[in-house]
DNA sequence: CATTAATGTGCACACGTGTGCAGAACCATA
DNA sequence: TATGGTTCTGCACACGTGTGCACATTAATG
């Protein structure tokens, strides 16, 4: 039905490899020709057909793209990034949320394959080792962005969490706060360790107790982590003046929990949050938070995909290549100085 | 690199067509045979290519979606419904964001046919109508889900937001408010209108007055719209003692408005949204709103799309088909009833 | 045993595009 | 005119898979 370079060549009267060499610009045609050619394409509507392409050339121009969840904001967020580049130099995106279950990450994986995608972006989620292997096989580079495993994968770009806790940690120091609780997740392995790692040492820099209470694991790090978290900080007989939240949907838990036993924010109790997710700006009150660069991190993944994928056959390929961004403090009302009592 | 057919063929000592015709099960191979080929292939770790076999059968097994941002909650909750359908039947997914330019959605709908996609669902944007004729012209289904345009589309799933709207408005009217604000969007057709109208329709059942001044039209349907919704009624020598949002999004700005200027809700003004994304339930105060099916109308997009790739040539195809879903009031704290003054 | 029917299997071509190679056509130089 | 070079274009094949058709083999029937 749709239209090929033989329908354009019957009208042109030239064969077909005429008319596809006229097309991609390849030289020894002469212009007048290419650009009778041309015409006609256009005329015609012509749409090549990436299918028929990629069979020959052995490029799809097509790459994947996974993530655990395409409805939550953080992962979305990083998609936007990646999506926005890409279009601009005429690759597609295959995307699929992989929710964290091993049969859909084994379909996916082999769907993946089976369209012979270009390249393979795993945004944001745990990726069992033998998917990604089977992937590795076949050739096409993967960058993995934004993971929370300690793994060391060949290319990656994530986010420096060390550097964002301490910013935190410090900031709520110099306000005054002694007793300060963190709310973690041990899924999310690197990340939490970081942070963990960075509140750690900023408190031990100001010679500050770090109580094994005051630190706490929530099994989900959806907002009723944070309604979790709070529980437990308010049970105890000595609570934190200020709670540090391994991201932003807890600390929105953490907010409504507080409300709840009426422990009035920031005045009897501060909270932070992180990532900055779009609704931090707009909770009540507005939450203090770390901002991870979430769209530069889907960009910069997405431009270290394409020098790859243009780079001459395994060239850049085989190099270890890591990137890591740091985000800023952003403060809110949601945190304040800690008076002395 | 890959192994392919032919791969299989040489070790099991037949020709390539009889390994096709094995794996593809084929009639008239003997089960003996078939299952032979089936475990050389499976030892080898054959994938077969969608890209051979799409150029062969013309079908890609792989469809497009269109949605305007990939980062608006609203929008990827519908995605997640449309995808979970899909995955589990072996199609991938094409997604592409518009962002409401044109030059944007003229390359999208040129990717599309390059990939020749099996189908394409248009979610929740404006799509110009010579981009979707180009498209047509393929001669691959497309269903629209939720668009607000009011141009009739060949396959639809849409939202009642007539009905909808009714369930807020009679829900304010029976808690006694009679002053009762709209903030509407223009560049939402079909969605403000239906929205608009059911709210006429209860207020004049009702026998209240709708005055000129309570309706307004906000340029942005992100939270700002809501803030300058606000300070317009703010403005007003006769407030209204609720308003009914466009949106969620809407409403978390007129929440924030009132909050600025030490307005109650819901003592002193009541505020309802529409849609019932995630953070409505974590506003301060939660959200009272109307929610629509999001997820269901992804997934019912993606059913009605699987019955069109299914169907034997242009059967079902030629039938105009619309879908209409129904959400229901979640009412929160947001609202409370009108005290008589 | 001869004939027919049923069953398996390979050959060859197709899908739409790209490309090495050879030949055709033209021009310039000896 | 003969020779060599340059420029243009078509033939033929390739990519990996699917399939109509014919042929080969075996089984069933007379």
């Amino acid at each position: 039905m749709p239209v090929t370079i033989k329908d354009i060549a019957r009208i042109a009267d030239v064969s077909h490899s005429t008319v596809s060499r006229a097309l991609t610009g390849h030289e020894g045609i002469p212009l007048e020709t290419a650009g009778r050619i041309k015409k006609i394409a256009s005329d015609l509507g012509y749409i090549p057909s990436a299918v028929a392409r990629g069979l020959k050339t052995n490029r799809s121009q097509a790459l994947g793209v996974i993530v655990s969840r395409i409805d939550d904001p953080f992962f979305s967020e990083i998609l936007q990034g990646i999506e926005e580049l890409f279009q601009g130099v005429g690759y597609s995106l295959f995307v699929a949320a992989s929710n964290h279950d091993k049969v859909r990450e084994k379909d996916i994986a082999r769907s993946m394959v089976q369209h012979r995608i270009d390249g393979l972006i795993i945004c944001s989620t745990h990726f069992r080792a033998d998917h990604y292997n089977l992937m590795r096989q076949y050739g096409f580079p993967i960058v993995v962005v934004g993971n929370h495993e300690i793994a060391d994968y060949q290319h990656m770009v994530y986010h420096d969490d060390f550097f964002g806790s301490c910013q935190v940690a410090r900031y709520l120091i110099e306000l005054g706060h002694r007793k300060i609780g963190f709310i973690g997740n041990r899924k999310m392995e690197r990340t939490t360790q970081g942070r963990l790692d960075g509140f750690a040492h900023e408190m031990s820099a100001a010679r500050l107790p770090i109580r094994k209470e005051w630190i706490f694991h929530s099994s989900s790090d959806q907002i009723e982590g944070g309604v979790i978290g709070t529980r437990h900080f308010m049970s105890l007989a000595d609570r934190p003046s200020a709670i540090i939240c391994f991201n932003d949907m807890m600390a929105i838990g953490v907010l409504r929990a507080l409300h709840e036993q009426d422990v009035s924010v920031p005045a009897d109790c501060s909270v932070v949050g992180f990532d900055d997710i779009i609704f931090a700006a707009y909770t009540q009150p507005t939450l203090t938070t770390f901002a991870q660069p979430k769209y530069q991190l889907g960009h910069e993944a997405a431009k270290m995909m394409y020098a790859l994928i243009q780079s001459p056959a395994g060239e850049a390929k085989e190099m270890n290549q890591t990137r890591m961004l740091r985000g800023k403090l952003i403060v809110r009302e949601s945190s304040a100085e800690q008076k002395t009592r």
